[in-house]
DNA sequence: CGGAGTGATATCTCTAAGCGTATGGAGCGT
DNA sequence: ACGCTCCATACGCTTAGAGATATCACTCCG
């Protein structure tokens, strides 16, 4: 790309010039009197090397060289106006596009309500949400590759990251149907404490797994793990199987799966964290926006 | 079309940046120092209103805002140049494109070499040519119509257009092959004088009408038209059906039809001039090129 | 022939902006 | 702690160019 040569406002008085085809007029609308007009226009083909129309007296005309630059003047100022103006949109947070990641137990809760007063917000916002779950969703922020991340116990202070706790929730038991202990209103957790469990890896989000652990610890035993799985869809699907129980944040309640029974547990003195997290120094003006959807609309009423 | 607000050198600033993530190296590769680029940059994001570019210490990248606007700056930088090499191009006369408008009885003779001349020398020039009998054809031009026409029997001298005569050739009578003057190898026109006559309209080219009936009158008949046509190819055709005789220009014995026959005529004192015309303050780079092909190349050679 | 309309020229002013050199200051590595 | 890299800032110089006003030149027309 070499160095611009024509001065965008002389591209301007140019185009305007052809469309009237009349120096008064065309300055007129330039709102500038003729004899600048006629500089900027001199000024203008001298760049060019060429002359860019026909004077006669009575009537201008464009010569064939200003036929062939101006599609492209206009092409010019056009793009140049839209992609300014569409600049200022997503520089004021109006407009733009906004990569969320979210952990997919959050599908049913917080998510769709926050979606939706966020649309409400910022209507010619594109939204991409990619479900993640937490240690990719920290990298990802890192990489620049979302915005935004939805995630479960984050770290406590990060020197990149800032985070805001959206919700707290308790734990319940996710037992299949058959079990004898779905029969009670309320589980202990020691009496899980022989079960073989389904559990998500710890590597997907070690702080949430150590809670689950540190629940079981406390209840005297340590839990035994039949099987991984990496959602929590999936962890309910094998517990429906027979596989093993599992403990589970409250909120995947909303998956209804047959066979499957959610109880209380007892105790319930740990809960898990939901949180939003961003980059301290996104400049993009969406993000505050985003934060600001969360606090006005509490979440845990989808 | 509103005022453009971003000056075009900011905006190649901006794109070499964006390209280059690097003060250091996008100055270098603007020629300039580090310091007035990021100048360059300031003043551009002042007239945004928004940050282009995020700094952090390390690392430099876009903001939403400047991937916004980055598209359309490039579009607007690479349209421009190549407007304006396009523009000069066509102003230089290497490119461009001319519309010719010719008689069809040329399209045989002088047409074909004159185009081929031309467009060794013109490769990337575009030439748009149509058929139209002479009066059009000045009407065309002054109507900007057409750039080029070539005619025949142009008037003496005009205030706008100018003429150069190509080529003057004699007249021929045209005859049906069964006529018995077909016989012989020259017609003596008065012998022409009692059979009926098959012509172009007067008012396709006044000229050239004259001078074929101005034929007739020195030998002493006035022409007897039978039937009127608007090309010599129908007037051959017609001829060929043993409809009439004709006297017509020498170059349409190019067209070689079955059962007419072309003679040599006494006198053939009268030529027919053939003129290429141009407006005289065209300001197309083209129009000296087109003449100074014909004049290279001398017409009657195909 | 004179006036209207139209565009070119001449002259002046003023500001924006482009560039350079010198310097400051924040990270980052050794 | 030191130096290095990288960007921002400050200051001064210089110039292009955008604007205005006044005037001239040409054409057309009544």
């Amino acid at each position: 790309m070499e160095r611009p040569e024509l001065p965008l406002q002389q591209l301007h008085a140019f185009v305007v010039l052809a469309e009237e085809l009349h120096f008064g007029r065309a300055a007129a609308r330039l709102g500038i009197a003729q004899p600048p007009l006629s500089q900027q226009i001199r000024r203008l083909e001298g760049k060019v090397g060429y002359a860019l129309f026909s004077r006669e007296p009575g009537r201008i005309g464009l010569t064939a060289a200003g036929r062939e630059l101006l599609p492209a003047a206009r092409h010019a100022l056009t793009h140049l106006a839209q992609g300014l103006t569409a600049a200022r949109e997503v520089g004021s947070g109006r407009a733009g596009h906004l990569r969320i990641g979210f952990a997919a137990s959050l599908a049913l809760t917080v998510l769709p309500s926050l979606l939706r007063t966020f649309r409400e917000r910022f209507p010619a916002v594109d939204l991409d949400i990619q479900e993640m779950t937490t240690t990719p969703q920290l990298a990802a922020l890192r990489e620049r590759t979302i915005d935004i991340g939805l995630l479960r116990e984050p770290p406590a202070r990060d020197a990149e990251l800032g985070f805001e706790t959206v919700l707290t929730e308790p734990f319940v038991a996710v037992l299949p149907a058959s079990h004898p202990l779905a029969a009670q209103r309320a589980v202990q957790v020691e009496q899980l404490a022989d079960c073989p469990f389904v559990l998500l890896p710890r590597a997907v989000g070690p702080p949430l797994y150590d809670q689950i652990a540190g629940l079981c610890i406390a209840a005297g035993f340590t839990p035994q793990v039949a099987q991984h799985a990496v959602e929590w869809q999936t962890v309910c699907a094998l517990v429906g199987t027979g596989l093993g129980v599992s403990l589970a944040p409250e909120s995947i309640r909303r998956i209804r799966l047959e066979g499957v029974a959610f109880r209380r547990i007892e105790p319930d003195t740990v809960r898990t964290r939901v949180a939003v997290a961003w980059r301290k120094n996104d400049p993009n003006p969406l993000v505050p926006g985003i934060l600001a959807a969360l606090n006005q609309d509490p979440p845990g009423t989808p």
